[in-house]
DNA sequence: TCAACACATCATTACATACTGATACGATGA
DNA sequence: TCATCGTATCAGTATGTAATGATGTGTTGA
């Protein structure tokens, strides 16, 4: 009754965040969270790279953070649950109160400090 | 009365989340969920040295993700705002349904795929 | 069957960042 | 003041992973 113990869950959140904690990403997502998008589409919507795009979308599909649908050539993709949608929108109403630290935090880009 | 560009927002997002993207910082957030903490506590709890969890403290810190009160050679970290639980909540939740495909998710964890 | 299209995958490069061990800093009590 | 404790910072190392350009795969229409 006990298949993961608590750091294999832990690694679990964290790997889910970690497809939430990148730029191109979530452009991706929040493309589409108004409705489901072919590969193509997405490219337009993102305005990055068709191979970099396909990668983000393959990382997302294995996470399930997204579900996709073949029509044809066309491949469609959707968010997988709505709750990946309100995960980016309650991030956007922390960020609201929190930005000034997020802009500080600057340890790990290291645009300065030495 | 735009001082952020749409990109801004999102890499700001994206850093929000990198916050919540590593098993130990999850591990302290988790920790502190509960109650604030000295840092020794954290160290106690999370079972990690005390450098890192410094380090992560820092980094949270200047996300604006915890806050901190120093007590004579004490430091106690909370949580800066409720939904910083909720976004761990969230994605407990979330996880519950899309385990399988986090579990799957090893491409860019290297451990298959040739 | 062939050409064009939509998408996926691969190898490579470059960079970000987690962790460690050593050390520095600041507060406290003797 | 000095030793100790709690915490922070640093340099170094190792690894993860984002982006690119080239190529592969599968579908469609002529």
């Amino acid at each position: 009754m006990n298949p993961i113990i608590q750091t294999d869950v832990i690694e679990l959140k964290a790997k889910l965040f970690r497809g939430l904690a990148d730029a191109s990403r979530l452009k991706v997502l929040e493309a589409l969270c108004a409705e489901p998008l072919t590969v193509s589409a997405i490219v337009a919507a993102t305005q990055l790279s068709q191979s970099n795009v396909s990668n983000h979308l393959s990382c997302l599909h294995d996470c399930g953070l997204v579900a996709r649908q073949q029509q044809g050539r066309f491949v469609y993709y959707r968010l997988s649950d709505p709750r990946v949608g309100e995960l980016i929108n309650l991030a956007t109403s922390l960020l609201a109160d929190v930005a000034q630290g997020v802009y500080a935090c600057t340890r790990y880009t290291g645009e300065m400090n030495q």
